[in-house]
RNA sequence: GCCCCGGUGGCGGAACGGGUAGACGCUACGGACUUAAAAUCCGUUGGCCGCAAGGCCAUGCAGGUUCGACUCCUGCCCGGGGCACCA
């Protein structure tokens, strides 16, 4: 060893062995030493702070930045592990990477948590922030830290209020009345989150929908783009684009209208419907309770009053409405039909929604199953108007097929017609009589953005006794959030806070009244990987270099996040756009939706208030599925198994990851997440299986160390290996092939580990101490912990170093394959006969069906299924298999 | 209820374009080393039949297409995600 280290050890008064292990390679793999020597050099030379750099193919990897809940979870270290492996392997690949983080960090849990702790939001927020910061940085993730951003920031809201009064300006943005849930006790507006079984969560009341005034944005406007557009991203999962283009629903159908005459007054009660060619199958009509018609109803109905209250009570879940009770009451308002003038009897039913089409429905029970089921529990007629092949139709019961495209009977002149030529018959007589035509309609709704909420970002309005609702000018821009606050569950404390919201008119400069509302918060989250390409910007929501870094070249996120955020941030995008900010429509070229984390749920349910959550580790739990059970640790009394679900804050059933960071260290916690499951899977959580990871870091550590104590390796002639280091430089190479495959195309980092395990068994098994087989020996560790740095990057930061090399391993190319060392002269072949595997076979590498027939035949193993039959047909894949039918 | 996804050994998973089902890892069991334990190393590990060679069954369930199906088609069952104010 060296002595001088000794020497100025022992004037400190240190041990001697501490000399030993440092003036080498340590034998023992201790991972808290090795990672904060990593990140000590990252931070020292700034490996991760990218500038723009025309010169080289630039690569924006985005992971969806997390809520700043208090605690890593499992899920963030997935997502974030995910993005670290693809920063780090395309900057191996040669590319300019970036790979920011920030915070979304407005939002409920951290007035949930005013209210519980007394402390306000701000605090809250920013502590936390802090302390997550601190395990990311932990985790060793190749993060550009200089362009963090948190969307309660000033800096960061003032450009949503900004870009909001330019969507005013161009009738983007809009303002109408909207549902919300509204506790009668507490006098609030409670998220659907709030809602439990009709209740409020905090006070137990019964649940009213209350109308208030809104903000809109006109996303419905971006619809048909926005459809239109998830064809071309080729990148994205097919079950994203199916979803999204499900939830934007384009339908192609007929508004047509019923008049009527109630009171001496002519009105028209129109109905969207996809199914004109049912038409004349019209038994009733039904509207929704918040429709006109019911109004005027119930104001001279007590029953039907009572029926509309009833309606106007519980949640505005789209859930729960659908999952009601068909119930319904008629009106004793008669419409009549547009094209036979029968008169119609108008219905309020419960399950339609005033937010889709015209709040209003025609009732066909012949040919949708859901009108069927009203008819017969109501007594009203079912009249079959489609025949689909000449099935018979009976009305005793609803049978599948009854809802298909057919041909039209009992229908009068369209008698005979089929579905589209139907349609534009009906549509064209409903057209001549002024009452109908044809028309696309959205499922799409437009989005509502203001909440009655604290901890979010201000709406940017002013309202004037005398001018009305006026924009706040540009230059009082940003409308700060007082931090101060504390809420205490009972209304806006913004609406409570003069010191907010008396302000002059910047119009007429008389006393006037700031808008309370802020936004939601998934306005924050829509732009927000802009903004760090434009770090800093004082000036301007964007800049050049915003055009330099974006479109995000891979997006890595949670498949919750499929359809809002994603879709949001589409159409965002294209408001920029339109306001000439940036010249893209799509954010996100290429998307991983990465599955979620899931862990068990255990609770108490209270006589009254709110449900009591319980992590797993609290919970002592026996017995599978149904008969799952648990008791609490702490008191030893039982807690209710609430199933599987995702691992969230709310039912507090996260794992923390720092438990494992401080056991394996940073290494063994990523790749055992990685290679858990491929990334889209949900993985259910388990801590067996860690510890094998932590087996894999140890024997690594091991076999290098064993390999660098001989000394240092030479080179290998490639002419003249033996068979044994031939055969273990191919699986180098293939495992090589593989693994930057499966990172690079596949995205499947669990069987990319995998291959790398193979790969090193092979390397243990490999006892070659020749001048040769320790060329070779280095050349295959090289590659191993050149393979693994994106997945390891602590561990391999220090074995590159030991291996002899000077450089750091993160400035590494991503190695090339050698095509000579794949070469192979024979490949063995599989033999079926009839289908069953029989036999296997050495054929030469390029051989034609009739060498493969002939070896394959010659095999005893295969030769005795195939004695005294007749081949009838013989099938040849090259390279891989036959298949002998006889 | 509607839209989307998934279901393979005791467990997580592999099988990439229809071509060897169970790679890799975990668990369990057996063995080596040790005074002992831990760690480490070696072996076995889908089920059934068989002394063995080997054979049969098997990818949620029931069918279908095919020389050949985890993979494609039809119907069903179960689990998960989303449903517009959790993020």
């Amino acid at each position: 060893f060296n002595s001088l280290p000794l020497f100025n050890s022992l004037l400190k008064g240190c041990a001697p062995s501490w000399v030993i292990l440092r003036s080498c390679m340590q034998e023992r793999y201790e991972p808290a030493g090795i990672e904060a020597a990593a990140q000590r050099e990252w931070d020292r030379s700034g490996a991760f702070a990218v500038r723009e750099d025309p010169s080289r193919p630039k690569y924006y990897c985005l992971c969806m930045f997390p809520y700043p809940s208090g605690h890593l979870h499992m899920g963030h270290v997935r997502n974030y592990t995910i993005g670290d492996v693809l920063t780090r392997f395309m900057r191996m690949q040669g590319c300019n990477v970036l790979q920011p983080m920030g915070w979304d960090a407005f939002g409920l849990p951290a007035e949930n948590a005013a209210i519980e702790n007394r402390v306000a939001p701000a605090r809250w927020t920013r502590d936390n922030i802090a302390h997550m910061k601190r395990q990311l940085q932990a985790l060793g993730f190749a993060i550009d830290w200089t362009r963090e951003l948190a969307t309660c920031d000033p800096d960061y809201y003032r450009w949503n209020q900004w870009l909001f009064l330019r969507m005013l300006e161009r009738g983007i943005a809009y303002k109408t009345t909207g549902v919300v849930n509204w506790d009668p006790v507490d006098q609030t507006v409670l998220a659907n989150e709030q809602v439990i079984d009709g209740r409020g969560w905090r006070t137990g009341a019964p649940i009213e929908k209350r109308e208030i005034p809104m903000y809109y944005l006109r996303i419905t406007g971006y619809a048909e783009e926005l459809l239109a557009a998830l064809e071309g991203l080729d990148d994205w999962p097919e079950r994203v684009r199916v979803m999204q283009s499900n939830w934007i629903g384009r339908s192609e159908g007929v508004n047509l209208s019923f008049p009527y005459e109630i009171d001496g007054r002519q009105g028209e009660l129109k109905v969207f419907t996809t199914r004109a060619d049912t038409i004349m199958g019209v038994s009733f009509v039904a509207v929704a309770a918040e429709h006109p018609l019911a109004e005027l109803a119930a104001s001279r109905d007590a029953t039907l009053r009572a029926f509309v209250d009833e309606c106007r009570r519980g949640s505005v879940m789209e859930a729960d409405l659908a999952t009601l009770e068909k119930k319904g009451v008629p009106t004793g308002l008669f419409v009549r039909h547009p094209l036979t003038g029968d008169e119609i009897e108008v219905w309020v039913g419960n399950y339609v929604l005033m937010a889709y089409g015209e709040g209003a429905v025609m009732g066909v029970p012949g040919h949708d199953e859901r009108d069927f089921a009203f008819a017969k529990k109501y007594g009203l007629p079912i009249l079959p108007v489609i025949e689909v092949d000449g099935r018979p139709y009976s009305t005793d019961a609803w049978q599948d097929g009854y809802a298909d495209e057919g041909r039209c009977i009992n229908s009068g002149a369209y008698d005979g017609l089929e579905y589209d030529n139907a349609i534009d018959a009906i549509a064209g007589d409903l057209e001549k009589k002024g009452l109908g035509r044809k028309q696309v309609v959205w499922r799409l709704r437009d989005w509502g953005i203001s909440r009655q909420r604290y901890w979010g970002c201000p709406i940017p309005i002013i309202h004037c006794p005398a001018c009305g609702d006026v924009p706040v000018p540009d230059e009082q821009l940003p409308v700060r959030l007082p931090e101060e606050l504390v809420p205490d569950g009972s209304g806006n404390p913004l609406a409570k806070s003069p010191e907010f919201y008396e302000c002059r008119c910047p119009k007429c400069g008389a006393d006037a009244r700031r808008e309370t509302d802020t936004m939601d918060t998934f306005v924050d989250s829509s732009w927000y990987f802009f903004r760090f390409a434009s770090a800093g910007n004082d000036h301007a929501m964007v800049d050049e270099r915003a055009a330099y870094w974006l479109p995000v070249d891979q997006y890595i996120g949670g498949i919750e996040h499929a359809i809002l955020h994603l879709l949001y941030s589409r159409f965002w995008t294209r408001v920029m756009r339109d306001c000439g900010l940036t010249t893209i429509s799509e954010p996100f070229r290429r998307l991983l939706t990465q599955g979620m984390v899931l862990n068990e749920i255990w609770l108490r349910k209270p006589a009254s208030g709110r449900i009591a959550y319980y992590n797993p580790a609290e919970v002592e739990a026996a017995g599978e599925g149904e008969r799952r059970s648990g008791v609490l640790k702490s008191d030893g009394q039982p807690v209710e198994y609430g199933g599987i679900g995702t691992m969230s804050k709310s039912r507090r059933n996260g794992v923390d990851p720092q438990e494992l960071i401080d056991r394996y260290g940073a290494d063994t916690a990523r790749l055992f997440t990685m290679f858990a499951a491929p990334p889209e899977h949900t993985l259910e959580w388990s801590d067996e299986g860690v510890e094998g990871a932590f087996r894999f870091m140890k024997r690594l550590w091991k076999i290098v160390h064993a390999h660098v104590q001989v000394g240092s390796a030479g080179e290998f002639r490639l002419d003249a290996l033996e068979p044994a280091q031939r055969a273990l430089r191919r699986q180098l190479h293939q495992t090589l092939a593989k693994v930057g495959d499966d990172i690079g195309r596949r995205r499947t980092f669990n069987t990319a580990i995998a291959a790398v395990m193979e790969l090193l068994n092979g390397i243990a098994r490999f006892d070659d101490r020749s001048a040769q087989g320790r060329a070779v020996m280095q050349e295959a560790l090289d590659l191993v912990v050149l393979m693994l740095s994106p997945f390891v990057p602590h561990a391999a930061h220090a074995l590159w170093q030991a291996l002899g090399h000077s450089t750091a391993v993160v400035d590494e190319r991503w190695p090339a394959v050698d095509p000579a060392a794949l070469a192979q002269d024979t490949v063995e072949i599989v033999v079926q006969v009839n289908g069953r595997l029989r036999g296997r076979v050495q054929i030469a590498a390029g051989a034609g069906e009739a060498a493969a027939r002939a070896a394959a035949l010659a095999d005893p193993g295969v030769a005795k299924f195939v004695a005294g039959q007749t081949v009838r047909k013989f099938v040849y894949v090259p390279g891989k298999l036959v298949n002998v039918v006889v």
